[in-house]
DNA sequence: AGTTTATTGCAAGTAATTCGCATTTAGATT
DNA sequence: AATCTAAATGCGAATTACTTGCAATAAACT
């Protein structure tokens, strides 16, 4: 393949992503290629029906259910939680971003810099039974400004 | 109907829980205070199916999640993601925390004092389109002591 | 090209949550 | 205390979310 312009975070071209599943020992197969690819190009969380439906053709569930465990394993995409009942995934992102969900009609907006990094080894000398923190998650739940506009 | 939420001190005798309920609008039913009992007396996040599990005697689903979606729109519980694949509910505690999940093994220790509180204004200023943040969820998920002692 | 092994597709299965409706009950009214 | 009414309950069925087993397929290594 032609080698590709250094990218800048988290813009995985199709070589990267190649590479990224290759690091995870994951084979690259097409679909994969396009499950990655749909989630690349969405700016916010995807429920794995949503990235069903944005793949077009028919696709089986069990597929991506399956594909969604591996690449949270290895840290490749981190599950969100948007309170409505099924899980949401986006890309791992090296500028940790969050969320904030309006609670009336679902609406995301992205937060930046939250200096929460910080905070984890505050939190471990603190914990009793923990030596290890992975992973976090830190959403906002409030009222946009559109519903704020109309009564509840 | 449903009501904007109200956070009432979590001091809770049988008394208190019946004016919580008289504040949201609430019938006090005897289902609904064992219900608020269970959790009150619980020190960490119960699924629907938990709390029947410790009602003892056999109890209808739906009103239990009926139940919990007034209790939660009136900001009486607060919902907890654990990454199981259902939800998770405590009673709202003035006292913020949050929680240490284990990824192996589930352990969920309690974390206190995270002034994300005095974040709000910082975020709410660098939003663009919300207006209001009611509440936010801050889980950290990591390894347990326990299972870092056993590779994984 | 051939072999190995991970991945897929399908169909069935389980778990989580919601809905409709007839019945009951808490709490306000008389 | 008896009555009234809206809210809450219980039940069954429906819907949605996710998982599993297994035979067929395709990636990646030789």
């Amino acid at each position: 393949m032609d080698r590709m312009p250094i990218q800048v975070k988290n813009t995985f071209n199709p070589v990267e992503l190649r590479g990224l599943l290759r690091t995870g020992g994951l084979k690259a197969t097409r679909s994969r290629l396009a499950i990655l690819g749909v989630m690349r190009r969405t700016k916010h969380p995807l429920s794995p029906q949503e990235i069903i439906e944005r793949l077009g053709k028919s696709f089986d569930q069990a597929t991506i259910y399956r594909f969604i465990k591996k690449l949270q394993a290895r840290g490749i995409i981190r599950q969100i939680d948007l309170r409505h009942n099924h899980a949401h995934y986006e890309l791992f992102d090296l500028n940790d971003h969050h969320h904030l969900i309006c609670m009336r009609c679902g609406r995301i907006e992205d937060v930046s810099g939250c200096e929460i990094e910080d905070a984890y080894n505050a939190i471990l000398r603190s914990a009793k039974d923990f030596s290890e923190i992975r992973q976090h998650s830190l959403e906002f739940y409030g009222i946009c400004r559109n519903c704020g506009k109309h009564k509840a």
